[in-house]
Parts: C-alpha cells; sequence; structure tokens
DNA sequence: TGACATTGGTTTCCTTGGAAACTAGTATCT
DNA sequence: AGATACTAGTTTCCAAGGAAACCAATGTCA
C-alpha cells in the first residue's frame, strides 16, 4: 500500500479570490463594451471622472487615482489629449509639474459616461435588496480598511 | 439664474461595481506576486489547475475554463509546454482535436501552487468569520446564478 | 466522389500596462 | 555659483490577451 501523501488541492471555486475575480472580471466587462461603443476605455473613464472631480489635478494625483505607474498614466492623458477630453498646462510656479483639467467637451461627455456606469451597477446588482447591497459594500469597505489598501476618495 | 442642468454625476465610490474591481485587483495582485516568484502566471495557474482535475482535457475545456480567445489558450499551452509542464498530445479517432495534459512535473509542481493560493485566500479573509465569508460566498454565486454567467465547474 | 462549408487550433497584428531607461527641472551642499 | 542628487514626466521595450486571418482536417450535399 502506496503512502505516497496525495495532498489535498482544493477546487479553486473553493476560492473567495476565485468568486470575486469572476464576478468583477463580468461587471467591468460589461461597462467596458458600454463605453467601448463610445470609443473609451474603463482607465480612461477613471481619468476622467478623477479630473472632474476637481478643476485641477496633479499628475501625481491622478496616478494614485488610476492606480497605475507614471508611465501608463503619462499615456492615458496623452489619449485623452488627442481625444480633445483634457488637457495638460504649466503648474504655476513650476516648469516640470503639470495640472492637468478637462476640456469643455470633456466635461460635457462626462455625464454621459457616468450615466453608463450607473446603469451596470444597477444592471448586476439592482435586483439586491438594499441590505445585500450595503452588505457587500460594508464587506468590500471592511477589507480595505483590515488590509490598509489604499484606495484614494476622489473627494 | 441660469437653469443649465448639473447633471448629478455619483462618485466613482458609490458603484459596487468599483469596490468589487478594487479589491478583487488587490487579492489577484498579491497571488500574481506569489506566483511570479515561482515563474507562473495566473493564468498558467488556471490551466494547469484545470487539466490537474481531469487526466486528459479537451482544448475546448480549457478554453472555457480560462474564460479566454481560443488563440490566447492555445499561447498559454505552449508556453506550459515550453515549461515542461504540459503536453498535446493527438486525440484518438482524430487528426485534429488534440488532448491536452499535465506532465510529471506538473503534477508535482501543482500542489506547490495551490498552496499559495490557499494562502492568498486566508491572508485576505482570514480574519472574517464563518458567516460573513459564507455571506460573500452566497451573494458571489448569487450574482453568477441571477444573470446566469457561466462559471465552468471545474467538477 | 468532388465541391464547398465548418470547425479545431495556430499565427499575426494591435492595444494596454508594467519596468526601467531617459530627459530636463529643481534642491542641496559646499 | 557649481557639482551633485533628486524628482516629474516621457519614452522605449516587453509580455499578455483579443480579433481576425489563416491552415488543416472533417462533414455535408449534390
Amino acid at each position: 500500500m502506496s503512502l505516497v501523501p496525495t495532498p489535498n488541492v482544493s477546487p479553486l471555486e473553493a476560492h473567495l479570490g476565485f468568486w470575486l475575480r469572476y464576478v468583477s472580471n463580468q461587471v467591468s466587462g460589461r461597462f467596458e463594451q458600454q463605453l467601448e461603443a463610445r470609443g473609451y476605455t474603463v482607465t480612461e473613464w477613471v481619468a476622467m471622472r478623477t479630473l472632474f472631480e476637481r478643476a485641477h489635478t496633479s499628475h501625481a494625483e491622478l496616478i494614485s487615482a488610476l492606480g497605475m505607474t507614471k508611465g501608463a498614466a503619462s499615456k492615458v492623458v496623452s489619449k485623452l489629449e488627442h481625444k480633445g477630453m483634457a488637457v495638460r498646462q504649466a503648474a504655476e510656479g513650476s516648469a516640470r509639474e503639470q495640472v492637468l483639467a478637462l476640456t469643455a467637451a470633456g466635461r460635457q461627455l462626462l455625464p454621459v459616461l457616468a450615466a453608463l456606469a450607473d446603469e451596470n451597477d444597477r444592471f448586476f446588482f439592482g435586483h439586491l435588496d438594499e441590505s445585500q447591497r450595503s452588505e457587500l459594500m460594508d464587506l468590500m469597505q471592511g477589507l480595505v480598511r483590515h488590509h490598509q489598501l489604499k484606495v484614494v476618495p476622489i473627494k
């Protein structure tokens, strides 16, 4: 009789991380499609939403809001600039720091995209009752707090 | 008095999708790092875990388990093949369908990676009590069921 | 059986994002 | 002030994955 230990390998679905990732991918995926129809990406949306919040945002602020490297963030800004939705301005008092802002067109587009975001959330979570929704919200925010994950609160 | 309607744009953090994505990214991100230290990616892990489950897996099964396009899946298999962890075999009775399987090395490595997955889940969710964990699990699985998202149950 | 459609799998091309090299302002230290 | 270190932002290079073109092998229908 062989005693080779067959290590018991738990199934993928045993992990909360698996489910979280799966559902999150679906939710983001659908939103991505909605945005794509308008010619934008999720990253661009987050960037625009960030710039919208505050009139003048520093590159550093944008980086942390996006949770991306500065290189990637720089490229996103260039994209938005090309699309005429954002501009880089020289920050006053410094020749290298910049200040980012939405253009008029950007400010106009933003609510349209925001509506898509709202719709997407309703689509996925609208059937839950209020207590379930806040339960989920609390769990997520609790995880962030517990692990000291830095969500950059937009406001 | 201007009556230009300032559409009220809800903050990013008002969306459950936002939180889900954020937390999920952190969880997967950490796992990704753990795997990276061993030279593997999350995708490769899922692929190997899938092949591990059943001795002979078809390419089609792998595709749906990975939730990727056939092109991408094909590349993953090539990667694993190069690393000596998996092999493509001609399916019997067909000259074009293939059957995929882990090599002995692959079967040996798998439990090691599985332990990383377990550890990562414990790291993120271990502090929750059992009821919270199953609450979260139920919510996620409920969403999958409600929206008919097709999770490919591995077993 | 021969023509054509379908299907399994691979390859090519393109976009996104990270890592790291790079460039040019700004601080600091003497 | 000049040398040196640091810092903001850009660019380059690379890996991963989707879309679609592509290549065989198999089915189907006349």
